[in-house]
DNA sequence: GGCATATAGTTAGTTATGCAACTAATTCAA
DNA sequence: TTGAATTAGTTGCATAACTAACTATATGCC
């Protein structure tokens, strides 16, 4: 079958490089055009504080699919912008929980518009059945790489 | 609507970040579990020399959906790795032609077929008309953020 | 109690990304 | 035909990614 012999890597490609990077970049430079200093990175860190503040670094690795090390310059370069500061649970000395600051919180209403107004471009064209089928299948690929085979059962 | 709120930033935290970093990090480990010292960034660009040897740097930055400064660092490291080499055009002497190396050449058949047997891996589950979904949701919103206006009349 | 193991986080080193500013070669138009 | 604008590629700077190796604290078992 030499002539599909590219197209799961070619879905490669365009899973990895293409879309994500056009909203990626999109969204950064919308940021950057409001005048806002933050990376869509750190802004994705920040999107789950602002759901539940005061998460430990770790909880912050799983919820942002990225590994510690990753998680601690992130969180460096928030603290350095004083967005977040370390707290040290009362509970348990190894654990840094991550707090908003003030300006952080001046930040939620304004990023979260322009994300929302950004993916709403990216999105034109696009019905609500198809988004709901690129969720399920990136769910999909997500757990069928990351789960044990006893997990997938579930 | 204080409810639905978050839900696109949801799809850009799916889109960006889940699936497609699950998907890069496997095939990178494959590519090291079989002894193969290549990072995927350099193997999309060994990806498309494969299907047509002798693109210029311009051109790569086109298919791989990159800029030149990163095709330009790509360029250097899979020549240190002699797995390319630059080849100045006859007719205009701007331009650099990338060409593979016999080693690169080698390299095709074994890392595609892992890429092959990780998109395998990944997509358990999903059928063939959900990928095609993902593929012209993401050829569409690709297209929404990069083409002009006009362009995207056609 | 004390040692092995596990967990939370940091640091060092390499690669990659994006932007801005740059050089060199080419094209086009007055 | 020469000088402005365009195109191809490079370099510098900042941020971010992954791996491996590390420190510090906590847990659990004897």
């Amino acid at each position: 079958m030499p002539n599909n012999h590219f197209k799961r890597g070619e879905l490669y490609s365009v899973i990895n490089g293409m879309a994500s990077t056009a909203v990626a970049r999109r969204l950064q430079k919308n940021f950057r055009n409001a005048g806002l200093e933050i990376t869509i990175e750190q802004w994705s860190v920040l999107y789950h504080l602002w759901k539940e503040d005061g998460l430990s670094q770790q909880e912050l690795c799983n919820r942002t699919f990225r590994d510690k090390p990753s998680i601690t310059r992130l969180i460096d370069n928030l603290e350095k912008q004083q967005l977040v500061k370390r707290v040290a649970s009362p509970t348990d000395r190894r654990i840094n929980l991550v707090q908003l600051t003030q300006a952080a919180k001046d930040l939620q209403q304004i990023t979260i518009d322009l994300a929302n107004q950004t993916m709403s471009e990216a999105l034109v064209g696009v019905d609500k059945k198809e988004i709901e089928i690129v969720k399920s299948v990136f769910q999909r690929v997500y757990d069928n790489l990351t789960l044990t085979p006893v997990e997938q059962l579930n």
